[in-house]
DNA sequence: AAGCATTGTAACACTTGCAATGACGACTCG
DNA sequence: CGAGTCGTCATTGCAAGTGTTACAATGCTT
């Protein structure tokens, strides 16, 4: 199981947005013909980052702005715009264990705080970078080519 | 996007075969009957355990047996056991970046290094746990109850 | 040797979620 | 008004997880 292709579709959009802002008018057809996909999804991505309040999007004459300074915005704040996890639980567990068992009446509430545990340590990881991590690096890249 | 079910399940049958060894014989029936699923699931997981040489399991007369000593078994094996992540990477990216925007040529490379380094905070929090804090916890909770 | 319980595995149906696509209304600017 | 763009819906295809049935393979037990 991995985490869906929209998080780092997320990041991509958002380093377009940085690199792209003054140069170009950056649509969401713009966008899909960098990553290569359908406009409509990178609305429906684009309508989740806005709800989230990361951006705004322009309707009818076309343009995205991010609302906080780039340095203040982590891939943590992207994550969770993006992913509709339920409860916010990374794990998941079957349904119904048994609770007659003395295992299955206990296993959630026992595993409960281990697995509260390493998603916290993933999530804590990701709020150390931030999308001006990313310009800078994109920036950084696009000058060695040449 | 979560992470399967089965990886607390697998967590689960290990606890069960630890409190219940000596009492019961713990066959992929009786763990579903804890777990409230489906023995064929059972049997399943225990096919990836036993693949990863986590466990062995006697055919005919059935019956689990862990290889390791307990506390050399931690949450992290269970988890590579348990899911087949292709390449071992957490996160996706989509398919096929434009190779003519500088963006989407660089772009994997660019979140690449940032994206192990999220996984890797996972992954080495889960090697804290062990299925011998899995057991003690079991037993501590079960005695509670009383 | 025969029977039984159990595992190993294949096959199938069902559900869910992601992704691709087309269509059309809503909105803004020139 | 008209062109360009976003917002959203419906449909389709596909993959993965799960539940279920069925049956062969294995190894005790008698």
């Amino acid at each position: 199981m991995q985490i869906t292709s929209r998080f780092t579709v997320a990041l991509h959009i958002f380093t377009c947005v940085e690199i792209f802002k003054d140069e170009y008018k950056v649509t969401s057809d713009f966008l899909a013909g960098s990553i290569n996909t359908n406009p409509v999804l990178i609305r429906k991505i684009l309508t989740q980052l806005k709800a989230a309040g990361l951006i705004t999007v322009a309707r009818g004459t076309g343009g995205i702005a991010v609302t906080r300074p780039i340095s203040e915005i982590t891939f943590y704040d992207v994550y969770q715009a993006i992913e509709p996890v339920e409860n916010g639980d990374l794990f998941h567990f079957h349904e119904n264990p048994n609770p007659k068992c003395p295992v299955g009446r206990n296993i959630h509430a026992l595993l409960d705080n281990k697995l509260k545990a390493i998603q916290s340590a993933m999530e804590d990881e990701m709020k150390k970078y931030t999308l001006e991590d990313l310009k800078t690096g994109a920036l950084e890249r696009i000058a060695n080519e040449q």
